[in-house]
DNA sequence: TCACGGATTCGT
DNA sequence: CGAATCCGTGAT
């Protein structure tokens, strides 16, 4: 996901982002991964087939966008943390307008938000850091899935 | 129906 | 570093 392009499609305007901060969470063994609780009517978008989107509310104000990532009943996927433009993963649900309506979204089939090839493919590096805000999570809180975009 | 708490942010 | 913030979730 690191370095590709996030689309949002509005009425009257699109806005394409690069993707530079990105976030690991990886099944229901995973203490810090939603799915930890089971599948529950908030949970059960993540055992989809990759390519939907996972959306939900925290601290009661901010949405977080992520994409399923695995296999069917593989509950996985990635937190978009931050854009070219936007620090911080609640930052990017503001700037990109994202609600309880792209719970389930399938981003190959969306007029509204996708993914997109980087047009001009730039060298990167990965730089890899623990999770943030998961602490509760013991020794899973200590991952390095937290992953930055960075230059060569 | 309700009590609980959080994949954050912003200000000091 | 600490408080604000408050809805949705999951259990009853």
């Amino acid at each position: 996901m690191l370095g590709k392009i996030l689309v949002r499609k509005f009425s009257t305007k699109t806005i394409k982002y690069k993707i530079t901060e990105t976030e690991a969470y990886c099944g229901e063994e995973d203490l810090a991964c939603h799915a930890s609780k089971g599948k529950t009517s908030r949970t059960k978008v993540m055992y989809k087939t990759g390519g939907v989107i996972y959306v939900y509310l925290v601290y009661g104000m901010h949405w977080m966008l992520n994409i399923v990532a695995a296999n069917k009943d593989q509950p996985e996927a990635v937190l978009i943390r931050g854009l070219e433009k936007s620090d911080g993963p609640g930052k990017v649900g503001k700037e990109l307008k994202i609600d309880k309506s792209f719970y389930g979204e399938d981003l190959t089939k969306s007029r509204r938000l996708w993914v997109e090839e980087p047009v001009v493919k730039e060298k990167f590096k990965i730089k890899k850091a623990k999770r943030i805000g998961v602490d509760y999570a013991g020794k899973w809180s200590n991952k390095p899935w937290r992953f930055i975009l960075s230059k060569p």
